[in-house]
DNA sequence: GAATTGACTCGTACAATGTACGATTGGATG
DNA sequence: CATCCAATCGTACATTGTACGAGTCAATTC
């Protein structure tokens, strides 16, 4: 209960993105942008991975003082919460919901999967209440696209969360079960102690298998199964 | 690249829980305990949340300097990676597995869920590669029920990744979007935005219905449909 | 009994972090 | 010219994880 509540300070850009009036252009100085500060957040992030960030080594990289980002950002966890849904961006290629569904649904969640697989980092942010505007607009769409396929009125909300929740869990796990990065001794080793003390999943080899995008897909397959209207 | 690599120190209890030995036993100091740290690490994280666990408080609590804490783990992450599998016990009921397996899949995941639904904090420790010794039972159990109610050998990893994303999904989404102690008025500005934005989503007030455990359970059901052997 | 060992504790110190605060800059507007 | 204000940034501070090494006892060995 010490160091929080400070807030409520003052002026600050929110939202309007209007005429950045073009300061400090004498030389060339870039000037920054929260769009410049977000887009940086995450190459540092690929680069360095989530203890990487520092509002420091941001700055430097945006060539400019540490605490010139708090006038376009409230906190750092801003950052993360902008890093993520930009990462999450999503563009609707829009036939309208015409085609089959469910290529329609597959099609976006494993984009929806790609795009966070690709920056390994998002994956443990998603622990946050971050309702971007790009996660919202996938939500939207799948609604368009289940309603669209005659899923019940009733099971519409129960249907939207079984598929959210199923990419969120396959790519918080996948994030972190890349293996082929971790020795593989340790792999081993594991799998030496399961045998005695977890047979069946031993022998299941469950977690030596590495199909992560074939299993992704065939779950998938088996919720739309589930999921498919009566 | 500036302070990590510091490892391979020297002596470290590891794994022997044999005898402590009961050092300091004169007075009646308490003495550390691999147990206790954890325990109280779960205290601590109950009451004050993800931030509020720091070495030095968790030291305090335990009536300890900070630094002693360091003989029995690693670092501050193994703090977090022992909280978390404590938080996921698993005791097998362990009726071999001759009822119905979907009562007993769903029984074994809902109790998964309300462990860490009653730990909040736990749900953004999920990503991070935490294999401790009880979700590997919990692995272990799903695959002996599956493979007892004739789901076929090549779709069991499958299912059971299936199953595991299922509930790791739903939990991480539950555990950060509880409005109930969240600002209402915030949730009203954002359906309002929704209106303009994403009109289906906000017709169908994805974001405010809050019967989470029956959407839960109906999903899985969803699932579990899905998933039955044909 | 004295000396040694080794399991365990902890005080001090340090580098790194997020960010409060206030000063500064320079273009736009009057 | 003076005024203003969006934007930048240096300094400072409290807080963090933890390296390092010194201290403390019980058990063990002489």
């Amino acid at each position: 209960m010490a160091g929080k509540r400070s807030g409520a300070q003052s002026r600050r850009p929110r939202g309007k993105a209007a005429s950045p009036r073009s300061v400090r252009e004498p030389g060339n100085e870039p000037a920054l942008s929260l769009e410049r500060i977000v887009a940086t957040a995450v190459e540092l992030l690929d680069a360095e991975g989530i203890d990487g960030l520092t509002m420091r080594r941001l700055a430097d990289r945006l060539g400019s003082g540490a605490m010139s980002l708090y006038w376009h950002v409230e906190n750092k966890e801003k950052v993360f919460d902008l890093a993520l849904d930009s990462v999450l961006e999503y563009r609707v290629s829009e036939p309208a919901g015409s085609r089959d569904w469910r290529g329609e649904i597959v099609q976006m969640l494993e984009d929806w999967r790609a795009n966070m697989l690709r920056h390994p980092w998002s994956a443990s942010l998603l622990p946050r209440r971050a309702l971007g505007p790009n996660i919202l607009a996938r939500l939207e769409r799948l609604n368009k696209i289940l309603s669209g396929a005659g899923v019940a009125e009733a099971d519409l909300n129960v249907a939207i969360w079984s598929l959210w929740n199923y990419v969120i869990g396959a790519t918080v796990t996948r994030a972190n079960f890349d293996l082929s990065q971790e020795d593989r001794a340790a792999a081993q080793e594991r799998l030496a102690d399961l045998g005695e003390r977890y047979p069946a999943l031993a022998r299941s080899r469950l977690l030596l298998d590495d199909d992560w995008d074939g299993a992704f897909r065939k779950g998938l397959d088996f919720l739309l199964d589930g999921l498919a209207p009566r």
